[in-house]
DNA sequence: ATTGTAAATCGTAACGATTATGAATTAGAA
DNA sequence: TTCTAATTCATAATCGTTACGATTTACAAT
């Protein structure tokens, strides 16, 4: 997801335009990292000294919420990155040395849709971890 | 696992035998379910009242490390179980409501092995949420 | 443009889960 | 029974996150 789509999405939510949302997208659109809350506020802290916590959380979270970013625990701490552009669910490889990330286009669930009768099936999640080609 | 296993275990790693591990093994011989330090920490607080945190927390690390535990980030909390006796890979439905777990004897990974050359597969995580057929 | 107002941010503190530490206790070998 | 390393206790520190009253700001209505 580009910028101009998420501002999409907040404008039509009624969210306003501000100076901090815009940097937390800016940082956004220049990664396809896995990153933490901490991450965007040492980065924004350079810019702005007086940045409060409760900015980038709230926000992250709003985020999250509204499909603009997506969120993964990993290692104790939450992660984000930009929602994939792609429109068919999918997962994802995630490189544990440089954080990129390999979109999977498999989801095991529809070789196990009827596996488990009975069982009213919520959410799953399904992520591998290594190295990627480049470093290894 | 049971208790006899878990202790054949520590003992054969030269971890001594003490009342509060005998405590935390039973609690977890009596659950199928994923539950919390915490909600170790409170059992074992009725009995004996001045348990202290890092006994609980050091026991169950030293209990993930040998196998005897198997461990999964639920809601931004660690959860904690008895290690699954079935003797090969597999994975889990986690019920949201009991918490009670189904094994699933499939591993997307069969299928995916040969998808992504080049990536070094360390590890994988697939777990399905839901509702138990007890629970809806 | 100006004003009014709800939304957003700031500054700071509180919170919950976890880790750390030095002193006291204890299991198990000698 | 004694010795010693392992374990636990008691407590505080740390880390990520959430909460909140006061202040500022975006933007819609005037």
């Amino acid at each position: 997801m580009n910028i101009e789509k998420a501002w999409e999405i907040l404008k039509k939510e009624g969210f306003k335009k501000t100076d901090k949302r815009e940097q937390i997208l800016e940082i956004f659109s220049q990664t396809e990292k896995y990153i933490t809350a901490r991450d965007i506020l040492d980065v924004m802290m350079a810019e702005h000294p007086g940045m409060s916590y409760d900015t980038i959380y709230r926000n992250l979270s709003t985020f999250v919420d509204l499909g603009i970013l997506e969120e993964t625990e990993l290692t104790g701490e939450k992660h984000f990155r930009m929602q994939c552009e792609a429109d068919h669910h999918h997962h994802h490889f995630i490189c544990m040395s440089c954080g990129n990330i390999k979109e999977i286009h498999y989801c095991p669930m529809e070789t196990l849709q009827n596996a488990i009768p009975g069982y009213q099936i919520e959410n799953h999640k399904f992520e591998i971890y290594g190295n990627c080609p480049e470093c290894h």
